[in-house]
DNA sequence: TCCTTATATAGATAAGTTTCTATATACATT
DNA sequence: AATGTATATAGAAACTTATCTATATAAGGA
């Protein structure tokens, strides 16, 4: 029982930071590598870097290597039907409050 | 836009830990003035006053005053359907992955 | 083989968070 | 009025997090 406050509430931590909350909106148009990732904001690469692990580590994104590239991708095979919906909420341009996805133009 | 992910981040992180996730399941059984919460808690009476604080910064939770005690309850109205969603998730017996709720009983 | 490029890791720092003890506030009761 | 009780606030300690610089790793191309 109190495990699984602490498994929520880790899963719930990784999307508690705009930054993360806008790579999830980013990666909702589909994968990209850290260096595009990278050019959406001011921070370096090595915060870039921990932050992807933040957000692979409790399962909300997943990594395709290839060459010297890692290609970043939402999980949403292994996101269960809460943490999906919670980024949903986040990335449907049609049914959003927050409109965060607004700015944002997938190809 | 920057601005909405902060929004966002400020209510979702106050659901990103596992005491506030539990106050949040709690209160899903309806209202409970402060020291009632506390019983279901290890830490002190200023700690629970913290997260109550937390809680109702970002309008996940209300409280209603009575004489010398707070009531709490889940501010319903003020949520939007996004964190609705997810106070549900968390808090929903028959549709919860989660299970934090079985633990619980409601009067 | 050497250099360049993309990403990860190590370690430090500054800021934020959770918790505590001590104390204040404010209402109730005697 | 004095005391007790429920809650809030202040301030400090311990821990965590976001960020940086410097460096390592590992793949590709000259």
């Amino acid at each position: 029982m109190e495990k699984n406050y602490e498994d929520n509430a880790k899963i719930i931590k990784a999307m508690s930071d705009p930054s993360r909350l806008r790579i999830i909106d980013i990666l909702s148009c589909g994968q990209k590598c850290a260096c595009d990732l990278l050019e959406y904001f001011n921070f370096t690469q090595p915060t870039l870097s921990h932050h992807m692990k933040v957000l692979m580590d409790c399962g909300i994104v997943e990594c395709k290597k290839d060459g010297l590239w890692s290609y970043y991708s939402l999980n949403n095979a292994n996101c269960n039907k809460h943490i999906l919906f919670l980024m949903n909420l986040i990335t449907d341009k049609d049914d959003c409050i927050c409109k965060v996805k607004s700015n944002l133009e997938c190809k």
